[in-house]
DNA sequence: TTGTAAGCGTTATCAA
DNA sequence: TTGATAACGCTTACAA
């Protein structure tokens, strides 16, 4: 309510017309010199500000960039939302988050409400249930800007970010087979994942690399509830087949390892190398022992996400996002969790 | 651009006014059961998305709400929003998300930005630099719904959420002292806040309560650069006069708390118990040694500010926002960080 | 019960 | 260089 002064009365203290002054504040060439400097400094005393709505109305554009993501109490996401804001503000664009929780329905009904204009463009990660994207589709069919990033979604041609998934997870698991590992776990969210599948190919192929077979048991897939996931992992560890390596496909599972192995008398690095692909940095070297990561560059795809959209909104007659996959590439830090015993 | 059919074209599909479609979307008491039907499945059918800014411009309401705040890197600030999400996904309510990085001149800019009615109320924790708040008076004199949580402003005469930071500061304190520490640090961000302000007197109080006098080298006011604040803890640690318990008031403090202790030879808890305002509960545990923390109900906070705001912004004829200040209590886990030496 | 028309605050077209 | 007017898509008196 009781925004402040709207155009008209700007217009009606100005004894000018209100086209006049819209014009005057947009700094068109139409207008003198000196009604500009009157308006704009009038515009000023009054603390002018143009309503959004009526101006989105008329132009058909929001202004506003939305975030679609799984889940926000995650370093990755925050740090790509960093980035992302980052570049937005500049450009004097709004975000608007959502958060799906990892659920479809969300997802779905989330997306649905965004295809009335709410937002210019969608930056998305898609939840780990996600495997009809009709919804997607549908959206990109119709023309509205729609990128990925992290989570992906292969079969929409548009422009996705990623970072180099199958390369660093492949560097990640020879680093833990240099280091003497040889029956190594690999923990993931679910499989419909894009980061999961690539993630996975690159394990797959270290193992093969140096002529390892993969275990069934050793590969386990994780659910949402943190205790669950810590009691599945605590019995992968004590089982007869015990891994004395492990891979984590996302930050969340390697906190949980680290809280499965505080149950038992494993030790790290000793009994269990882990590797994980991990974007707190502050908190890996905190661990006990530090954690080797592979640091995914989070406020650069955020940044780069950001950036490609404000060209494609603010160019006039850019081209479509175009159907590519931009990998940024991670950064292996080996810290104490893989290091060879002594 | 492309956003489905508009009511007009709905209207035509159905042979009838735009204002009957209208009505009977909105379920209004004039329009036939049977002309709902119709028009309700045809809406469904062509996937009809009633314009936002159209409906915002008419009914001068956004049915969004702004989450102003310093920083997202922050398992508090990301915890408070996800409560707040959880209440206004419910009501049908979109989220803009603003990050000020602890910049007043950016806090400023972006409140002044939402006076023109982009949101329809904001919760805010104001930026470690704000002193003066004359932005955010004249927004709630302005009538606008302005909401404070954790850094408040007590000059506002609106309804703040805190947890109760004097007490467990008290708390956390009196629990150093009966531990056995006689010099206990006191780390804080900006004195300006006023989170600062209520742990630095419940910190204060308990020293005097147990008959110790504060000392000043050892209360150290940190800034923003994490690098800076380790070195200037570790300095701290190492000092002629070095603390023997330390009370952190923000999380990210006794993080670095952490890090400036690795490189010295100081023990937890031997040489130094610490205590620290935490929300990273899953990570707290994974310290070593696992750290005791003062936990802010910060979910719930965010659940509190929400529901308070739908309230006043659904009801219709609703009173202002009360002039008080809500606490909801934090609670103290002991864990190993202050465990009596044996 | 349904339809007509005005208006929310902008910007753009056309006229002066 | 400036002003009058229409239009964006919706809701709501008022009319039928």
């Amino acid at each position: 309510m009781s925004t402040g002064v709207n155009l008209k009365e700007l217009a009606a203290e100005l004894k000018l017309s209100p086209s006049t002054v819209s014009r005057a504040l947009n700094d068109s060439y139409e207008i003198s010199e000196e009604t500009k400097k009157k308006v704009v400094s009038m515009a000023e005393k009054l603390n002018y500000q143009p309503n959004p709505f009526a101006r989105s109305l008329r132009e058909n554009k929001s202004k506003t960039i939305a975030v679609v993501m799984p889940e926000r109490m995650s370093s990755f996401f925050s740090k790509v939302i960093d980035g992302i804001e980052e570049v937005t503000h500049q450009h004097g664009y709004h975000l608007l988050i959502y958060s799906t929780h990892e659920d479809v329905e969300r997802e779905k009904k989330i997306v649905n409400l965004l295809m009335n204009g709410r937002a210019d463009a969608i930056v998305m990660s898609v939840s780990s249930q996600t495997s009809d994207i009709s919804h997607l589709a549908r959206l990109h069919e119709r023309g509205f800007p729609l990128i990925f990033f992290d989570r992906i979604c292969d079969n929409i041609p548009t422009t996705k970010f990623i970072t180099n998934d199958y390369e660093s997870s492949f560097e990640g698991t020879r680093h833990l087979i240099q280091q003497g590992c040889r029956k190594i776990a690999f923990l993931m969210l679910s499989k419909e994942l894009s980061i999961t599948k690539e993630r996975y190919r690159g394990y797959l192929d270290a193992l093969k690399a140096a002529g390892l077979s993969p275990t069934p048991s050793l590969q386990v897939t994780c659910a949402h509830e943190e205790e669950k996931n810590i009691e599945a992992i605590r019995n992968l560890l004590l089982s007869e087949d015990r891994p004395d390596g492990l891979v984590s496909s996302v930050e969340k599972l390697a906190l949980a390892t680290y809280h499965a192995v505080k149950k038992t008398d494993i030790k790290i690095p000793e009994d269990l190398k882990i590797i994980s692909f991990f974007s707190n940095l502050s908190i890996a070297g905190l661990l006990t022992p530090s954690l080797t990561t592979i640091t995914q560059p989070a406020f650069n795809i955020g940044e780069e996400c950001a950036k490609l959209l404000i060209k494609k909104l603010t160019k006039p007659r850019q081209p479509d996002l175009p159907n590519q996959t931009i990998s940024i590439p991670s950064k292996i830090t080996i810290r104490a969790s893989t290091l060879v015993e002594y």
